[in-house]
DNA sequence: CGGGGAGTTGAATGCAGTCAACAAATGTGG
DNA sequence: CCACATTTGTTGACTGCATTCAACTCCCCG
């Protein structure tokens, strides 16, 4: 992990600040914000940001990179309870108890703004707008756990997949536009395994496979190298058994 | 639904302060508190709080009785997100959408105290410890996603219905005992069906009577007329999948 | 006493898991 | 640049947990 501390980008002019809790705020509470931030920490492919048992003492907010949150079961498997893109928020965690439950592994590597938790009650009070935003990013968050939830206690496996999919798919694309990247309707960066999507779905990679494999026969995905095309959204939506608007104006951003 | 405005009972002498998001306040803290409420209201058994789609206008902390959060599903079953006990918070969605995601309804009579969100802002600005206490509280909310999440992907059925078995009897255990209520190592109170099992963990209600069967011939629960009883926590806690110690720190509050 | 909801039981079906072997892609050192 | 090792992805056969459907019982409530 490297660190930054000094002359860090200003939030006023950060291109993916519409995907973060920050989007809410005007220019003047903006510059109020940046003295919330402490420092940019880089994390390489593979380097854990945090482990389960670890004290929480820094907000995060993801700028580049995937992050894959998990928990570790007994059996030596994990549970992916979600996938951090840039916007996302991590280690948001408050009040009395702040071990963590989860760990946090870079999938790519990965930058994040972090902001030290002890300051939060000082700047909520300078700033009550910063209270409002954290809050609508956990509802947002809450809302896609209560989608995950659904999807994987209720549907087949099929579905399932479709759904984690066009999630990440609709995330990868407002992140590539933002940063003026390639054509989002043509391939987008997707650097996770068929192993991660089995983990976070909980069905074995063999079944992630099989069920892939029938997708990419119907022609509702294209998979290679990192990369995945998703040519017909509305169609992938109806295999995911969810509205695409609803997922849209889910994975947009708070 | 009954609403009371007037000579409502203050937040300083409320019983189940402890296991809600109050429960970090002090004395001082707590009588600018009161003043974030602005009503109490009661629903009957069956009685909806909100419907998917409705606007947030406050937000709930439960009094009395249990809640079922849900949405509904396409084929006409419903997932329930989770189960409202009392401490716990509801409809907690600041922000610029507020459109709700799921439903709510009273499974047993009901009381909750409600603060209307758009005090949220200014209450926050003379008592930033508020948005301290309600973030933590939806930490923990979201630890609870996490480990439901994780059993319900990655564990079979009778590990599920341990999991929400004991989980709901810790928390209401709690609740029993804050208000003085019967020996809590005897029977509690436990409200819901097998159905509501059923659609909180996503196998049918054949199947979870079955487990519950199973469960009982093995000793580890016993229930009936809407109570449980579990005679050794540890030993439904194996089956769970779950350390109590850990799955208590999770149930009993923030 | 009768009706309806909740719970119980059995038999047949099917989706996803398991195990084992192999193929392809990726990375590493000589 | 090639040889090798390791990881990731692919395929097939068999097994098993959970679903489905149908019938039935129990219990509460009017």
């Amino acid at each position: 992990m490297r660190s930054i501390t000094q002359h860090l980008p200003r939030c006023e002019s950060c291109c993916i600040r519409e995907a973060s809790f920050m989007n809410q705020l005007n220019l003047n509470q903006l510059s109020k914000a940046n003295a919330f931030r402490s420092s940019q920490e880089m994390f390489a492919e593979g380097e854990h940001l945090y482990y389960e048992g670890d004290i929480a003492q820094h907000i995060y907010s993801v700028y580049k990179g995937w992050v894959i949150l998990y928990k570790s079961l007994e059996n030596g498997n994990r549970q992916i309870l979600r996938f951090a893109l840039p916007g996302d928020l991590l280690c948001f965690k408050v009040g009395r108890n702040k071990v963590l439950d989860h760990s946090a592994i870079a999938v790519s590597d990965t930058s994040l703004c972090t902001f030290p938790i002890e300051r939060y009650k000082k700047t909520v009070k300078e700033l009550p707008e910063l209270a409002v935003a954290l809050s609508s990013m956990s509802s947002l968050i809450s809302e896609r756990y209560h989608s995950m939830l659904t999807t994987i206690a209720s549907y087949p496996a099929e579905t399932k997949v479709a759904f984690l999919l066009l999630s990440l798919y609709i995330r990868q694309c407002v992140v590539s536009k933002s940063r003026g990247e390639a054509d989002p309707d043509c391939c987008v960066h997707f650097p996770i395994k068929q192993e991660d999507i089995s983990d976070a779905l909980g069905i074995t990679s063999i079944h992630v496979n099989r069920v892939l494999q029938s997708l990419r026969k119907k022609g509702l995905i294209e998979c290679k190298n990192k990369c995945l095309k998703v040519p017909d959204q509305e169609a992938l939506a109806e295999v995911a058994k969810i509205e695409l608007e609803v997922l849209e104006e889910m994975m947009l951003g708070p």
